[in-house]
DNA sequence: AAAATACCATACGCTACCGTATGGTGACAA
DNA sequence: TTGTCACCATACGGTAGCGTATGGTATTTT
């Protein structure tokens, strides 16, 4: 009996499993992170799964990449979908990515955008993302009185700030964003 | 025959030209880039020369990110130096990390700061330009008329947008990033 | 029950690099 | 001249990971 005997249940992975065990590795160590064989061993496999489900390396970066763009597009749907007051909405979408209570999910975004640079697919599912993103703040700085025009411009700045943001060092420093904050949303 | 008529026919390489090459394998890559071998070839050297001047591949990083800060210092204070006219040096700023007539220094930038989120050495990097930044555009302001904080505060959202805006995917929106910089310059 | 299918393990060859060890060569000094 | 030193080439061992080939086992289907 050489074998190690598997009391518990087999597995059984399907690619929702391997996907999100690869954004796990992206928001831990970027890109160069996402390798199959030690993927395999955080979920307990051997990369014979992998090349089951995914034809190769590439064709996990690729699926990546349409996941991450569906559900952005839905997480953002779902944030912005009580419109009740649109100012206290905003400061809350600030702070969704500020203080980083999901800073694997900004991680994510970050290494993503990154990758658009030069990865026509990830720039798509950014693209995407962005579309719908400034949209429904354009509407929001538009039930804020704005006109269109200047909606759009207010996203775009807001949008932009939220995200430039979130490359300057300082956690520290929350009293200056809250105050950049308001420059934007008031 | 000038004193100085370095033969070619032997290279003979520094720190300084390992580390140029270095940065643009980082701009045209990512870190994954940043390979001893394959820089060495278009160098026209081998690795020997490498490991003649560097420890390894993490020393080479190391004097990336020493050589960076200290390069951006430079630039900003020489960027900020003719405060003339503030407002037009802030939308001078904007344009110069906006339309990329340095798309190179942008992805390098980048680069640095997705490292700095977990390298301390290049998070101290970035901090050090973080600050020289910010106090510059935050005087600027400050001859435009605002007080202290608000400058800061300006600064700060400014800095933010700067950045922002390059992750944004649009090379199209032109006006739009121009409406925003309106929004936080005048 | 038998066969087909879905999923995974094992083993293998291969490439790209890292870092080291050591020898070679030009420039310059003694 | 002769040595020394700065700089590089060459050769080597070692690792990590990709993709493939093939066989094994559990689950489902017939």
């Amino acid at each position: 009996m050489p074998q190690t005997a598997r009391v518990k249940k087999l597995p059984r992975l399907d690619k929702r499993a391997w996907i999100a065990a690869a954004f796990a590795e992206l928001a831990a160590h970027g890109w160069d992170g996402v390798r199959v064989e030690p993927t395999a061993a955080t979920l307990g496999v051997t990369k014979g799964s992998f090349y089951w489900h995914f034809a190769d390396r590439d064709a996990l970066f690729a699926a990546m990449f349409v996941r991450w763009a569906e559900g952005r597009v839905r997480a953002i749907r779902h944030e912005t979908a009580d419109d009740a007051d649109p100012r206290a909405l905003l400061y809350r979408l600030i702070d969704l990515y500020a203080r980083g209570p999901n800073a694997q999910g900004l991680a994510i975004e970050l290494s993503i955008r990154s990758l658009a640079r030069s990865d026509s697919r990830a720039a798509d599912a950014v693209a995407m993302v962005d579309g719908e993103r400034l949209a429904r703040v354009s509407a929001l700085f538009a039930k804020l009185g704005s006109k269109s025009s200047e909606a759009e411009a207010k996203a775009f700045l807001f949008y932009a700030f939220v995200f430039g943001q979130s490359l300057i060092a300082g956690r520290r420093d929350a009293s200056l964003r809250a105050a950049a904050s308001a420059l934007i949303v008031e």
